[in-house]
RNA sequence: GGGCCUGUAGCUCAGUUGGUUAGAGCGCACCCCUGAUAAGGGUGAGGUCGACCGUUCGAAUCGGUCCAGGCCCA
């Protein structure tokens, strides 16, 4: 039992031999290593964790149990994971894992985003790269897109499996058997049932949008199919005549001709004649008319001047843009009158060598918006379709305000055409214009526009618009010039701007919920109080200013385009009549989902109408008009699918339905949280928000998380060009998971994360810190049997312990830790977790109570009372501190909780994560003890000054006197003397009444004991030769 | 250009409602231990709190301007 004593020193002749009696001391011993191994040994730990199927088990010890819901933002199935995810998913892993520890039922489904353009990108450009280009042509069209879509699928299960094996190789804790995967057929149908759910309430609609358009593949295009290349076009400076001279004259503050009684109008005749390259030719006009003086009305009509690079867009042309913040300038250029921005008439004027050039007034743009204008050659409005949305087509040609007028180019006004640009688009959007198109799909005008341009295509038109002009005398100046422009990625033929028809979600419509908007009820949610009533229990934001980005970005989102002209996605189930009416029903959407429950949407581009609505019957549907009734009275034969998907984005915007609600029978809506990075304020968050609040009537989540992006170590955003990127597989190569996640756990996560190698050395080092703590406390358990399950062990009760004694106090300690990092953990605040676990690892134990009880663990005899009550502390210090650490420290927690319950043979290993937290001891510490540790900390200083002044170096070769009484505090009646002496690290300790700080004597003439080399007073000769103190002399056995 | 956010010792972070000489840890320097040893312990030096202006008896903290950086837009 009590080896220390089984053994004499070898040769107790040599009494000052330091290590005479070691052999006779109970040494730590451990098989815990002190290196890691990390690489090495955490893909065991995983194993070991698959095999006993501790997220099942989780599941099962949970169940019943308070639930904590938390859903997962789908990553994009492309690439490896990188530093984002994995903090992200570190973050959330430390929910989950904590949750799971508080006692919760913490369900968590890792899901993946599938669908969408990047892998239909990639898969594409392989495809051409390879062979299979032509006869991917020659297919029909759905046969064509199924061919695609199979590749995609392949492409993406791929790395899902990849990016999967990633996260669990983090670590990570979910149900990786069964994730979610936007691409599997119930996930389809649910997402299909959230777009009937809107489509009921009449949210969902169709209207224009300016897209990038390729003429060559008449196909809309998104950004990433472009490709940027050089195109000569011919580039030209338009005057448009004011509506109104006298209007304009006055916003330039030119005074009213008083003199003349007639009222005399300006002259109405049509602009001067122009030279052939457009210059107002007014030399030669037959009535020469006087240059105006500055400051002077002139008789002349003025004109807005313009510059575009696309002369083909012209006939669409709506509004004039002006910046209001810049200064116009009214010129006379040889014979005309001329607005453009003061800043720029040098730079035009001599550009189209313009000979006479008079500024006769300046104005701000302010003052022009609201100005009305005539088109070059359009007299009157064409018809314009009724849109869902409210038109005014008293806007049209009128001067509009927009900041995105720029000084670089032109002439400071911006010729708007809402059918063929993205900015012009927005633009007519707010000022209510109507979004005009009159090109058609293959690039060619449709009979909406003048008649000398219809059918003509739009690249024919350029030169011809720009030879109207110049005969009609609108064409200021024109040349050819090279730019950089937009082209097809595949056909690399030139790119149109162009609105198509696409599909809408209103967020300015009524719901059926009281009559709200979706961004009504968002702004509610969200706790916003401008807009009224706020919600009972709104969304919490974590930070709190989530709140304000998310209002800021609610408040002025436009309506949710949800429609793509792409293969690989989740059709929208629109069908058209022969008439090109187009037939999409809340139950003709519901029987789709049905048939893609069944077959995935594949079904959409494999099976017939008919097949497709199976299920419907247009005789029961209430939201069928009467013509469409008529039109499928006859069956669904005649009918033609529709060509757009789903924006992936209400894919995963609509997991809460298809993840959530699905995999709980409704249960889990809304859940607890949703953890993602701060760009999701306007993505997944307000994704998930808007369609759930259109069919739940609340919002998916309770609380929102976000994190910061990850920078490098001087702040600047990390990428590939920069070089400045790190790899997280080489991180986990090189540092191992729990290091990675031990640094993950140490961050200000809320703002930006600066990243470097070198952190992670950092991160690594103080890893190595709390793990040695723990090996140490380890290593003297060895000879120790914990008391438990009725077998006899040598747990002492600590009931009875002194509150004055090391022990409580330790033990006080942890109470104090155990209860604010748990709560740190409730309130998501790993960095504070894992700042107090270092600290009380580093200062704490190792540092003040593990070096303190180092003399009673090795030279007390093994089973002495003093010894065991230390072990007993020691052993529930390491089971409280490993459930502490588990959710960050998963592998580790896991080793060290396996080598504290050392499994008996036959037993099976303890798992710490199956475990809850330790919420403390319940022992209370003396309330002197603070007094006592600020009295410590002068001792140490007082020990420093005694090894400079008097050259002890040697703690254990001094004492200490203290002072009996601070504060008010009688402190030398309560302590251990020798608890004290090891506090200190010095061989013994004495009170003295009246003293006012600490005092160092020297010991060094006193005798050392020979086996714990401490100067207790007590050492002396003992029976075995050897120099001994009492209690290493009954340690031994020697008298 | 707009919205939201960040900026405290070389590095990572604390600093409660404005109130004494601004605190930790890492790193660094010096020292101790050699019975936690590719460990452990002690002491110490480091900051005009991004810059400037203002409110105040008093500002890292409140207000304004600017600079640098990030996310999302345009």
């Amino acid at each position: 039992m009590n080896d220390s004593t089984a053994s004499r020193p070898a040769n107790d002749t040599r009494a000052d031999d330091k290590n005479a009696y070691r052999a006779t001391l109970n040494l730590p011993r451990t098989d815990f290593p002190m290196k890691a191994n990390l690489v090495q040994n955490e893909p065991a730990s995983q194993k070991r964790w698959e095999q006993m199927d501790l997220y099942g088990a989780l599941r099962k010890a949970r169940r019943g149990c308070e639930r904590f819901v938390f859903h997962d933002g789908p990553p994009y199935a492309n690439g490896s994971i990188h530093l984002g995810h994995m903090m992200n998913k570190c973050l959330k892993d430390f929910v989950v894992r904590s949750q799971h520890m508080m006692g919760r039922d913490c369900p968590f489904v890792p899901g993946w985003d599938c669908h969408g353009l990047p892998i239909e990108h990639k898969v594409m450009t392989e495809l051409l790269t390879g062979d299979k280009a032509k006869k991917l042509e020659s297919l029909p069209d759905d046969q064509r897109k199924m061919a695609i879509r199979r590749e995609c699928q392949k492409y993406a299960e791929k790395f899902q499996r990849h990016q999967a094996a990633q996260m669990q190789r983090l670590l990570t804790l979910g149900d990786y058997a069964d994730p979610y995967l936007t691409m599997k057929p119930a996930f389809e149908g649910a997402t299909l049932e959230v777009l009937a759910s809107l489509l009921e309430q009449g949210l969902v609609y169709r209207a224009l949008k300016a897209v990038h358009w390729s003429v060559a593949n008449e196909t809309a295009l998104a950004e990433a199919e472009l490709e940027y290349e050089d195109r000569e076009d011919l580039s030209v400076y338009v005057d448009f005549e004011a509506a109104d001279s006298e209007r304009v004259y006055d916003a330039f503050n030119l005074p009213a001709r008083a003199d003349d009684d007639d009222e005399e109008e300006v002259d109405e005749a049509p602009p001067a004649a122009r030279t052939p390259e457009g210059r107002h030719d007014w030399k030669n006009q037959p009535e020469r008319v006087d240059v105006p003086r500055p400051g002077v009305r002139p008789l002349t009509r003025p004109s807005f001047m313009i510059w575009t690079t696309t002369p083909w867009t012209l006939p669409a042309n709506l509004a004039l843009a002006v910046n209001p913040r810049f200064t116009y300038a009214l010129v006379w250029i040889d014979g005309a009158v001329t607005v453009l921005a003061e800043a720029l008439v040098e730079k035009v004027t001599k550009m189209a060598k313009a000979e006479q050039v008079v500024v006769l007034a300046t104005t701000s743009g302010e003052q022009l918006v609201g100005m009305r204008y005539r088109h070059p050659f359009r007299a009157a409005l064409p018809e314009f379709r009724a849109e869902p949305r409210r038109l005014d087509t008293n806007a049209v040609w009128t001067l509009v305000a927009a900041d995105y007028v720029t000084l670089e180019d032109g002439t400071g006004l911006v010729h708007t055409a809402p059918g063929h640009g993205a900015e012009d688009y927005q633009t007519g959007l707010r000022e209510a214009l109507p979004i005009y198109c009159p090109v058609r799909e293959n690039g060619t005008y449709d009979d909406t526009a003048p008649d000398w341009l219809r059918g003509l295509s739009v690249w024919e038109a350029n030169a011809k618009v720009a030879d109207h002009l110049r005969d009609s005398g609108h064409l200021y100046f024109s040349h050819t010039f090279t730019h950089s422009y937009p082209h097809d990625w595949r056909g690399k033929s030139p790119v149109i701007f162009r609105a198509t028809e696409q599909w809408f979600v209103g967020v300015d419509r009524p719901t059926r919920h009281a009559g709200r908007s979706l961004r009504d009820m968002a702004m509610q949610s969200i706790g916003e109080t401008a807009r009224g009533a706020v919600d009972a229990h709104p969304v919490r934001f974590v930070p709190e200013w989530g709140q304000h980005r998310m209002r800021g970005m609610l408040e002025s989102r436009p309506d949710w385009c949800i429609s793509r002209q792409r293969a690989w996605g989740l059709p929208i189930p629109a069908f058209f009549t022969p008439e090109g009416e187009c037939f999409m029903t809340a139950a003709s959407v519901r029987a789709v989902a049905a048939a893609v429950r069944e077959r995935g949407s594949d079904a959409w581009f494999q099976c017939a109408p008919a097949q497709l609505l199976a299920r419907y019957n247009p005789a029961s549907d209430p939201d069928l008009s009467p013509t469409l009734a008529a039109a499928l009275a006859g069956g669904f034969d005649s009918l033609r699918k529709g060509r757009d998907i789903l924006d992936v984005w209400f894919e995963s915007g609509s997991s809460w339905n298809a993840v959530m609600r699905e995999r709980s029978e409704g249960r889990d809506f809304p859940v607890e949280l949703y953890l993602e990075g701060s760009d999701q304020h306007r993505g997944w968050f307000q994704t998930s928000l808007l369609p759930a609040l259109g069919m739940m009537g609340r919002p998916p989540y309770k609380a929102i998380l976000t994190h910061g992006f990850m920078v490098d170590k001087d702040g600047r955003k990390m990428s590939k060009s920069l070089g400045n990127t790190l790899e997280v597989e080489e991180l986990l190569k090189s540092h191992g998971a729990d290091v990675c996640r031990w640094w993950v756990a140490s961050l200000a996560y809320e703002a930006d994360v600066k990243v470097d190698k070198a952190f992670f050395d950092v991160a690594g080092e103080s890893y190595r810190k709390v793990r040695n703590t723990l090996r140490f406390m380890l290593s003297n358990l060895a000879d120790f049997q914990p008391s438990c399950d009725g077998r006899a062990g040598h747990c002492v009760s600590l009931k009875s312990l002194d509150p004055a004694s090391l022990d409580a106090w330790v033990l006080g300690e942890f109470d104090a830790l155990a209860q604010e990092v748990i709560e740190s953990y409730a309130r998501y605040d790993f960095q504070r977790a894992q700042r107090r676990l270092y600290d009380f690892c580093s200062d704490t134990l190792s540092a003040v109570y593990l070096a303190a009880v180092k003399d009673r663990l090795y030279c007390d005899r093994a089973d002495s009372p003093r010894r065991r009550t230390t072990q007993t502390v020691l052993f529930d210090l390491t089971d409280g501190l490993c459930r502490l650490l588990a959710p960050v420290l998963c592998h580790t927690a896991d080793e060290a909780f396996g080598a504290l319950h050392r499994p008996s043979p036959g037993e099976a290993l303890r798992c710490v994560h199956l475990e809850e937290f330790l919420h403390g001891f319940n022992i209370a510490a003396d309330s002197l003890w603070p007094e006592m540790m600020r009295l410590r900390a002068e001792v140490m200083q007082a020990i420093e000054h005694a090894r400079k002044e008097q050259s002890l170096d040697n703690p254990l070769d001094m004492g200490v006197v203290l002072p009996a009484d601070r504060n008010g505090h009688d402190l030398g009646a309560r302590f251990d003397l020798r608890d004290l002496a090891d506090l200190f690290g010095v061989s013994r300790v004495s009170f003295e009444a009246g003293l006012k700080s600490p005092r160092i004597t020297d010991l060094r003439d006193q005798p050392r004991c020979d086996r714990s080399w401490k100067r207790d007073g007590t050492v002396r000769r003992r029976g075995d030769g050897g120099m001994l103190s009492d209690r290493d002399a009954e340690a031994v056995g020697v008298a």
